[in-house]
RNA sequence: GGAUAGGUGGGUGAGUGGCUGAAACCACCGGUUUGCUAAACCGACGUACGUUGUAAAGCGUACCGCGGGUUCGAAUCCCGCCCUAUCCGCCA
């Protein structure tokens, strides 16, 4: 969520943002009321924490007083310690319900987008920030989409996943498998190179975690949750990895953090059924392997930029024909400030894929986790975090399988060889 | 799942009702000394919210796992929950 001291000092600013978010005036409205009961907020914590101090102080007389022998005084005393303490309770009563109304204000609140973010409704009015200028592969006219594919090759299985599970569920097997196994490996490898720790995370997280990085309270139905233990199953490895960082107050000299990690990921995913999500398109559990940074404000836009680059270097070696988004405010998710989303080209589909989202959250994310660091002159600051995806398997596996389509087989990329054990699945 | 013992500041650990936001030691940071390093010595050293101040800094409040209760007053007493360790049971 937004930093209250941002709101208050800068609302102008982040009005305008919002508005880039194609917020109407009327929306933006609930800047002031944020503030307002911000202020109401303020004075009722004087008035506790006066009523409170007045309380401590005469315990301490009445502690003396006893002490000295003069009983009577100090009875006398308690009768006015009695008022303080009910008149706290009833502030402290008041205080909880503001905070909790501050609270469901600030949550509904998105971040505010980055200045060179382009305003804008919906996908429509993203900015191609970098296209593909060569051709696209040239297929057969019988080319198949990677469904079929897959049912040829035997790679995997949508309907056994449904016999297992329900749909959405696909079961990997033979040489669809080592694919899955071999690009993680791959991943995993170049996130490595990159300078990235490897973290092997919990696949379920705690409330408090799902808190931290924004699913919960209002993401609550994208996530799988086993409620006899009050768990979530994880949707990225965002969630368990950004919230290593939460509570913590770091040192200049830890930053930048630098992590990557492989999950499964979870996601319930009420959207959309039909034509665009058939086969590993959308799926309830797929593989992907995330990279999370924790920076410095003044390093966090050139992060962005070298993530932008991880990832476009694992796009290259995979010999994908990709583009690069940089996403209009409409269309950014709630917790970031500036997003770029990598699409392939799915050859037999004939469209272009999202496989990865790179974004930056400033402190948007870090506000709500606490994670903070010390700056050169011993402040403590908020740290900026950001993540993306490099990347996600199961589109990739799409792309792979339809542009890769030979009459002799499917040609895994050079790159890939030493990971699958085969140059092709034929 | 059962039994027992515990959860205090970055770490170790003292503290059983007011003098404790919390001893002592270690680590970290600043300084003195030193050719340099080390040692020694001196000093500073939690977080959040509110408030005064241009600021430096000061003041108030809260926090000793979490939540509630008893009391004029709680780290300390009581209740519930969570977590950790050990033993037993179960088990990949």
């Amino acid at each position: 969520m937004l930093q209250l001291k941002v709101i208050r000092e800068e609302k102008k600013r982040i009005a305008a943002g919002l508005r880039k978010r194609n917020w109407s005036p009327a929306q933006v409205k609930v800047l002031d009321r944020i503030i307002k009961k911000d202020d109401e907020r303020r004075a009722t914590q004087k008035s506790l924490d006066d009523a409170l101090a007045e309380s401590n102080q005469l315990a301490k007389q009445i502690g003396d007083l006893m002490k000295s022998g003069k009983k009577d005084e100090a009875e006398s005393l308690k009768g006015r310690v009695a008022d303080l303490k009910t008149l706290a309770k009833n502030l402290e009563e008041a205080q909880n319900s503001i905070r909790l109304e501050l609270d469901d204000m600030l949550y509904s609140v998105p971040n505010c987008p980055h200045k060179s973010v382009p305003a804008g409704k919906d996908a429509e009015d993203n900015k191609v920030a970098k296209d593909w200028t060569k051709p696209f592969p040239a297929l057969a006219d019988d080319a198949q989409p990677h469904w079929e594919l897959a049912k040829k090759h035997n790679l995997f299985d949508l309907e056994l996943g449904v016999k297992l599970t329900g749909a959405g569920f696909p079961v990997y097997r033979g040489k669809g498998a080592k694919l899955q196994r071999a690009l993680i490996q791959f991943f995993l490898d170049e996130a490595t190179k990159a300078g990235y720790e490897e973290i092997l995370p919990p696949h379920l997280v705690n409330a408090d975690s799902a808190r931290g990085t924004g699913q919960l309270p209002d993401k609550e139905a994208q996530m799988y949750h086993c409620t006899l233990d009050d768990l979530y199953l994880i949707p990225t490895a965002e969630v368990p990895v950004t919230n290593i960082v939460r509570d913590e107050i770091l040192s200049l000299k830890d930053l930048p953090i630098r992590m990557t990690a492989y999950t499964p990921c979870f996601r319930r995913e009420a959207g959309s059924y039909g034509a665009h999500v058939r086969g590993l398109n959308r799926v309830h559990q797929f593989d992907k392997v995330e990279i999370v940074r924790i920076e410095h404000p003044d390093n966090s836009y050139k992060a962005l930029q070298g993530m932008l680059r991880h990832v476009e270097g694992i796009m290259k070696k995979l010999e994908l024909p990709y583009r690069i988004l940089l996403l209009c405010g409409g269309d950014m998710g709630f917790a970031s400030a500036k997003t770029y989303d990598f699409e392939v080209w799915s050859a037999a589909q004939k469209r272009w894929l999202e496989v990865s989202s790179v974004s930056c959250f400033e402190t948007f994310q870090s506000n709500r986790l606490k994670t903070r660091f010390r700056d050169e002159s011993g402040k403590i600051e908020l740290a900026h975090t950001l993540n993306g995806s490099a990347m996600a398997l199961a589109r990739i596996v799409a792309a792979l399988l339809e542009n890769n389509q030979t009459p002799e087989g499917i040609r895994i990329p050079k790159a890939l060889q030493r990971y699958t054990g085969f140059k092709i699945i034929d």
